[in-house]
DNA sequence: CCACGTTGCTAATGCGTATTAACGCCGTAA
DNA sequence: TTACGGCGTTAATACGCATTAGCAACGTGG
């Protein structure tokens, strides 16, 4: 039972047993060298003093010792713990955590990044982001010129997501979508639909811009007509679709998917028969449908695992593939069917 | 740029600026003191080559002088991300960063503590816990034995939850079980109801033990019958509720109610007509049921904020109140009704 | 009795930082 | 000229551990 205030130290366990602090931490890290004995007796002497104390290693001094944390750092450019339920991120998180569990990382989140213009950034005055052994980056969009820095610095991180290239290329381990949705586009083709259209942006964010150019890359080669709208109004967007004669719906976001299902229901549409829709991913936002969406399922813990992976890899040196695409799972749902004639 | 791998380290600032790692410790202070001075160009000239280098201090080294690192630790006996389930933990966490956050702090999640025997334990081999000023305990059962030890240890931190004194009173926000239960209770009785029933554990964990106080109390205050039946199978559970009179359940557990209540429609017996139904708090567990349970809410988020509040306190030395127990919002909800005659 | 290997342990050092005591310098007062 | 009090900076040290080099004592073979 420590008296005192004070941890005890291996130096204590040294003096209370009548040998040197070496010996302590010999005798701890069960080291069988040749190079190095205690006698039994000796050890033992020292367990029973460690016994008793109830002495445990203080790891920041074992860690100082060793050069290294195995802290893994968590940048997100939302807050971590999404007060709002919809909850697009927890997935990756999931995954991150099972997978710094295994390798017997801690997860150190960056709860302290201060928000300048609405965004958290990562440098600022008070940069934290070394005190990790290397971070996983998590967002919708990432700073260029901050990926720029940190590669420039040669700080280990990996990116959850595809990111193009900023003065070099960006480890990451991200989603497939050209694929996905170069599928999607086939399998509607294939019912039969010959105009087909993707409402959102297409631009900006990586994933935008990915899922834009596999549906572009599809319609052309299925050789059908696709048309790109950007979401306003949901009633303004069907007007403009209605008018091109448009039979299927790919959308960007899982939630303006479900508003314009409403307005076509509202028109006495009914999905699928009328009018198909397509959702490429999961939902970003809290959305309310009742519809069993067609689309596809981007793996959220799987990416968030494997992120893990690649970072770990590289701080081991150990070489390998920094950066992964993995395949989205398709989802059959009920809302994509046989074009009307 | 550094070109090594390795770390940046003051020396190595101190070298480049040709002053004294002292020096760069100083300025990086910001040290004011009358006793140790930098001249302004000497400042700016580290302050430079500090940004060049995006040069962060080491926190293990620094916490190893300094004896802090603004971490807080963030200890769970479950995995902090849960995989399935309405997450019952996830508004903790809410709280928890939006605290440490205000307060500057960054999480460690303990994501690599070992599970042995099911459970993840706070005591072992390589115990990190000292990597972080203090650390927040979450978990519906703490181990009283290794609360002991924290205590014993002096290692500051704070338990979300109320939790019996082991070896001393261990600091918690807690939920205020008893009064809310008792709130409830009330309630019914109001209501006509003079035999009602606690369904669940009603001991073992502090919450169980708390809100079963709370029931005990209240019935025996308000002059009516209280059983109590620990939850096995529904059909059984039922048969011994009705055999005994039972016009209102309250159920420790929401998921056991949904079950109950289930069950009850199955024997033609309308909730809350024939039957009263009290959930004592969240689900713990995903539950469906579409009833608008009567009951109360945990304040979770502001269980989480507090603790944080807490325990900063703790680690300031600002006295206060390490125990504080929180009020539940009750829930009117539509299972509570006036008895049956 | 010396050379030499083995056994059992310790002194010394480094990890990166914060802190304390002290040092050289310059200007001013004596 | 000497004494002296700011001023700006640094050398030295501590923090708790792991590691390396090395030391003393004790055989054992020649």
């Amino acid at each position: 039972m420590p008296s005192s205030n004070r941890r005890v130290t291996q130096q204590d366990i040294a003096r209370m047993t009548g040998v040197s602090q070496t010996t302590v931490s010999i005798v701890l890290n069960e080291r069988d060298d040749a190079a190095v004995r205690i006698a039994p007796e000796t050890r033992e002497r020292v367990l029973q003093a460690i016994r008793k104390t109830g002495y445990v290693a203080d790891p920041i001094a074992r860690r100082l010792a060793d050069q290294r944390n195995r802290f893994l750092g968590v940048f997100t450019y939302e807050p971590v713990f999404p007060a709002g339920l919809g909850d697009f991120y927890h997935p990756f998180l999931v995954g991150i955590e099972e997978c710094a569990e295994r390798i017997g990382c801690d997860l150190l989140l960056f709860t302290s990044a201060p928000v300048v213009d609405g965004r958290r950034r990562i440098f600022h005055q008070d940069n934290r982001l070394r005190l990790a052994d290397g971070c996983i980056l998590l967002g919708r969009w990432l700073d260029p010129d901050e990926l720029a820095r940190l590669i420039a610095e040669g700080q280990p991180f990996v990116s959850v997501g595809r990111r193009d290239d900023a003065g070099g290329p960006v480890p990451y381990v991200g989603a497939d979508y050209p694929s996905a949705t170069a599928a999607q586009v086939r399998a509607a083709a294939g019912l039969g639909h010959t105009t087909i259209a993707y409402v959102g942006e297409g631009a900006g964010p990586e994933s935008h811009a990915d899922r834009m150019r596999g549906f572009t890359a599809a319609v052309a080669q299925a050789g059908i007509t696709g048309v790109h709208v950007r979401f306003t109004d949901a009633a303004d967007v069907m007007d403009q679709l209605l008018e091109r004669g448009v039979t299927a719906i790919f959308v960007e976001e899982f939630a303006d998917g479900a508003v314009l299902a409403e307005e076509a229901e509202r028109r006495a549409l009914h999905v699928p028969r009328d009018l198909s829709f397509v959702a490429l991913g999961d939902p970003t936002r809290p959305a309310s449908t009742d519809l069993d969406f067609t689309g596809y399922r981007i793996p959220r813990r799987e990416m968030g695992w494997q992120a893990v992976e690649v970072l770990s890899s590289i701080l081991d040196g150990t070489g390998g593939d920094t950066q992964r695409l993995l395949p989205c799972e398709p989802v059959a749902g009920a809302t994509l069917a046989v074009a009307r004639a």
